[in-house]
DNA sequence: CGCATTTGACCCGCGC
DNA sequence: GCGCGGGTCAAATGCG
């Protein structure tokens, strides 16, 4: 009930221009949350090799929490508003999560991208991925529900170290090369369309399921790990969905601080993986990127954290080309750009195929939706009645970002990252992975 | 006849 | 504790 409340109170019985008004009131005050935070952002970079950093940080923090219906982000100015004390309580221990491991200047803790390395490399055993991945403990296989029924132990004692249940990776793609097995249909509440649920029929003890609306456009929900073999388009998908499941399960990147990374990291999977997907476009990615820029930033992905079900929505409808650029005016964005053309950057970046990285950051609320289970929202699609989502997507694009002028917090936070021999480790794994086992700089390895 | 799909019942978790 | 809703099971049905 109260997840609806917001949705409930804008179109309920209120007048247009009374919307209006509070729209732009909203409006306004994300702005200058915004700015606010920018200036934050910056003074946290200069702070960030003193120890009183984490000191600084929960000041902030507190300071936020204090303002009390203006929970703000620190990443790159996303604000929202906080609605739940649950919601709060999240949001409070991923500041918290923020201050173990590395921390960048756009509040951005890298260590979970070594749990997408060590997603990509779930797969290790059976292709040829993974070379570049770590030996810490193996990646979990998420069970399907029977299986899961067997482990409430196992989750209840992860609960309590504010680990989720089940994370679960919901995809919109036009087309699926899985073999699926029908197991159920249900009607959705609030949802005309039937929800089928469908099981993987490459393998029968393959926990990898399903579950989609028949739309014209699929959503995709899928819960576990492949356990056998895929095809290579398949592969990719199944990287895909276990590096997103992993980041999200991760409590650190949990924070909304680390989505920006979250999703840049995704888009490259995701677009590689998209039905679509051009394995020569990888190769020539990763070789001759400076004259072709390749897209691969991911407009439409999401995430929300629904109780126990965190869960990260692929938009694979819309294609890597300019086209997703006809998103980015609808909200204020601010540019990251790790091109070739970006020259602050250059000085301190290897030549690599990363120096041509054109990425796409987007932020996206947190949002709970009881009727949606979590799991079925798009943000991406404007016609979805998600009116109070905040966006601010930091997008890249060598069109725009020569008109704009970079604020010098984004230069040093974008330094800051692309420099970081971590986070270059793990785009040498997701090269590797799909590029194939093409000699990669010595740096990087 | 075998396999896939449909569909109603059942189980279970969660919110009130 | 109760009700609701999501998810699964399994018998019934359809189809090639």
């Amino acid at each position: 009930m109260g997840d609806n409340s917001l949705l409930d109170s804008i179109g309920d019985g209120e007048i247009g221009s009374e919307k209006d008004q509070k729209l732009e009131s909203a409006k306004k005050e994300m702005e200058e949350a915004r700015e606010e935070n920018k200036m934050l952002e910056f003074f946290d970079i200069l702070q960030q090799d003193k120890p009183e950093d984490a000191a600084n940080a929960k000041g902030v923090s507190s300071h936020e929490e204090n303002e009390e219906s203006e929970l703000v982000s620190l990443s790159l100015g996303m604000s929202f508003k906080s609605k739940t004390k649950d919601e709060r309580k999240i949001y409070k221990r991923d500041d918290e999560g923020m201050d173990q491991g590395l921390r960048l200047g756009l509040d951005i803790n890298l260590d979970p991208v070594d749990h997408a390395a060590e997603a990509l490399n779930i797969s290790s055993t059976e292709s040829s991925f993974g070379e570049g991945g770590k030996d810490e403990e193996p990646c979990p296989m998420w069970p399907p529900s029977k299986v899961l029924k067997t482990m409430r132990n196992v989750d209840k004692s992860e609960a309590q170290h504010d680990q989720p249940k089940k994370t679960r990776v919901c995809i919109r793609a036009r087309c699926d090369t899985q073999t699926w097995r029908k197991y159920g249909q249900k009607m959705a509440k609030g949802n005309p369309c039937p929800r089928a649920y469908y099981r993987c029929t490459v393998s029968p003890s393959c926990p990898v399921q399903r579950c989609a609306e028949d739309i014209s456009i699929l959503i995709t929900t899928y819960e576990g790990t492949h356990n056998h073999r895929l095809p290579m388009s398949a592969t990719a998908m199944a990287c895909t969905t276990s590096a997103a499941a992993s980041m999200l399960q991760s409590p650190s990147l949990r924070s909304q601080h680390g989505y920006g990374l979250v999703n840049s990291a995704i888009s490259f999977i995701t677009n590689s993986s998209a039905p679509n997907y051009n394995p020569t476009d990888a190769l020539n990615f990763s070789t001759n990127q400076v004259s072709k820029p390749h897209q691969f930033y991911f407009p439409n992905s999401s995430i929300s954290t629904l109780n126990s079900h965190p869960t990260i929505t692929l938009d694979l409808t819309a294609t890597s080309s300019n086209s997703s650029l006809t998103h980015m005016p609808k909200y204020s964005s601010t540019s990251l750009n790790f091109s070739s053309g970006f020259s602050p950057l250059q000085s301190s970046m290897p030549p690599s195929p990363w120096s041509s990285y054109s990425g796409y950051f987007n932020s996206e609320t947190l949002t709970h939706n009881r009727n949606h289970g979590g799991y079925l929202f798009n943000t991406g699609n404007q016609n979805q009645p998600y009116l109070g989502h905040l966006h601010q997507p930091i997008h890249t694009s060598n069109n725009n970002f020569s008109q704009r002028p970079l604020p010098d917090s984004i230069v040093a936070a974008t330094k800051a990252i692309s420099s970081n021999p971590k986070f270059q480790s793990v785009l040498a794994t997701a090269l590797t992975t799909y590029v194939g086992n093409l000699p990669l700089p010595e740096q990087w390895k």
